[in-house]
DNA sequence: CTGAAAGCGCTTACAG
DNA sequence: CTGAAAGCGCTTACAG
């Protein structure tokens, strides 16, 4: 039982209207000797505003949702959420918000649209929901402010990704240039939109770069190391082996190294690896992981800095962020097999 | 402006505490028939319970508040926080609660209580706070419900850590049954209360051991790859170079990787390397890392479930975790230098 | 059985 | 200048 406005108002025998303006400074002025009263009991007794009545009243709670649609358990142990997540609360605190993780899995999305809506935030983001998420639907009808990270939108909302085909392509052409010709891809999930895209992208690079894509080569690697793991461990003991690897994601890569580890098979001379990502653990692996750039961080930032904007009445508009490829140590001169 | 209870009770001429019984299914029973047409509205409106206004007559919010005194930026990608943090999430989530992660940081001790205090969640879990914290104190004072995570704790309310201690002697142990008398330790910084027990554990262990533990093998490391980085540099370019090195976190192991790769050292067969934690890096380091583990998702789960106990009334004990060396391939005995 | 009313802890327009 | 009152959107004890 937290002191209150009424029980500081009772002991000095004011009104709560007058001790509520003494603590908040304003907007209607208290003379200055009662003033001081006030904020002498109110620190006697311990008080603090409660934040949920004066939410009740504003009609807002200074707070953003953000919602990982896509991954429910272990979530805040996957580097990509980690980074965007990252990007969010750094961003929210210089904009004086909190951040609430929604981690209520509902299988209904009615349901967990109303858990969404119930009024406990100011606006949502959601992060790399599936491409297939009746849940957006839900919330666009009832018009609740909100932005996505990653993924094809259909409506109007703001909608933050990564030029997934750049970044494949310029990974592509990183490798063509090098010499190789033999290049497999592992991929992501394809319920998951950076997943496909990425995919498509290698199809059409390499399509374009008149190369055969062999099916074998083309393998699924659930953006997991573990998936990379399996993965570049059949990709490695064909007799018929890719001289180079485009991974769907640096975790995937964390795997494939892995694996050559495992079976004597030397990066980048005997194997070229290419990431996504740049996240952290491509700055573990040695030798260091030549990886596509996503700014994962920036696009946290940037969306929360859109929901604030359109709370203030803004229409901030959709952003496609450029991908950058960072050149290391993964990726060489194929071998001569001739 | 989202629909409400009394739109619902004027659109049907009926008392807005019969809309409230129908919409929760009591307490007071309701005609089925009424029943079916106030929840026929309530769609039709598009009506969802405010949850700020229920908060406020039930007096919680159903949200647990995460607090991580120690760093404010770049929070979500410290792997520390990461783990504890995913235990957290996943408990809260199949004990029905929501997190909330608190973020602003105030220098003012008193500013900050007031944040936490705040009345938006019903109980606080602050992770490995500084050992000199005065927020713990004022919400001592409060008589807010909280836990700690991994800090030496003044009062009587649940901690929750590892026995640090343990962790590093066994790991000494480990290095000395392989042969090796010169061990170095890159250490954490020294305000926060792990980082102190490492290092005090270190020094005991080798002292136990009767070995010499030399000033220049004892460097700081931060707690970060580039802080083991430079101290591993240091380390591998002294003339008089230690065979074996204890790091105070994996995050640090991953810096020494680094500069032993730089540098050509081979690891483990010129440097022995243990880290702390067992983190995904640990994961990722090839030749693998030994490592201790300090089970910090369950730390966080545990964490998490002992303040809803304390919120029914409960009264969770301290709880000290075990650590585990996980032996890998990172430690070996020493090459003979006679 | 159901409606009107009080109250959760605030803010702020309205009276005096 | 300050107090009483209404209201934010609910829940629930109290009347009728």
């Amino acid at each position: 039982m937290p002191a209150t406005l009424k029980d500081i108002a009772a002991k000095l025998n004011i009104s709560v209207s007058t001790a509520s303006y003494a603590i908040n400074g304003g907007p209607r002025s208290v003379p200055a000797e009662v003033k001081q009263r006030v904020l002498d009991t109110a620190r006697e007794l311990g008080y603090r505003p409660n934040r949920i009545a004066r939410s009740l009243v504003a009609g807002k709670t200074m707070t953003l949702g953000v919602v990982p649609v896509q991954i429910t358990i272990d979530l805040a142990v996957v580097p990509y959420f980690q980074e965007a997540f990252n990007g969010v609360v750094n961003e929210a605190e210089l904009l004086e918000y909190d951040v609430l993780l929604f981690t209520r899995a509902f299988a209904d999305p009615d349901r967990l649209a109303d858990v969404l809506l119930d009024g406990r935030v100011d606006g949502l983001i959601f992060f790399a929901p599936n491409i297939d998420s009746p849940v957006l639907s839900r919330i666009r009808e009832s018009r609740f402010p909100f932005v996505v990270i990653n993924n094809q939108i259909e409506g109007t909302e703001p909608c933050f990704s990564a030029d997934n085909r750049q970044g494949i392509t310029v990974a592509v052409e990183h490798l063509v240039s090098l010499g190789h010709k033999r290049i497999a891809h592992i991929h992501g999930p394809l319920e998951m939109f950076d997943a496909v895209e990425r995919h498509h992208a290698f199809l059409e690079a390499m399509v374009g770069h008149r190369l055969e894509v062999r099916k074998e080569w083309l393998l699924d690697g659930q953006f997991t190391p573990m998936g990379g793991h399996t993965a570049a461990c059949r990709l490695l003991s064909m007799a018929d082996r890719p001289t180079a690897v485009v991974c769907a994601n640096d975790e995937i890569a964390t795997g494939v190294y892995r694996a050559a580890w495992e079976m004597g098979v030397q990066i980048p001379t005997e194997l070229s690896v290419v990431g996504f990502d740049n996240n952290a653990s491509a700055q573990v692996l040695l030798p260091r992981l030549t990886t596509i750039r996503q700014p994962l961080e920036e696009m946290g930032a940037a969306s929360a800095k859109a929901i604030v904007e359109m709370l203030n009445g803004g229409k901030p508009p959709h952003q496609q962020f450029q991908t950058e490829l960072i050149v290391r140590e993964s990726t060489t001169r194929p071998v001569e097999v001739s």
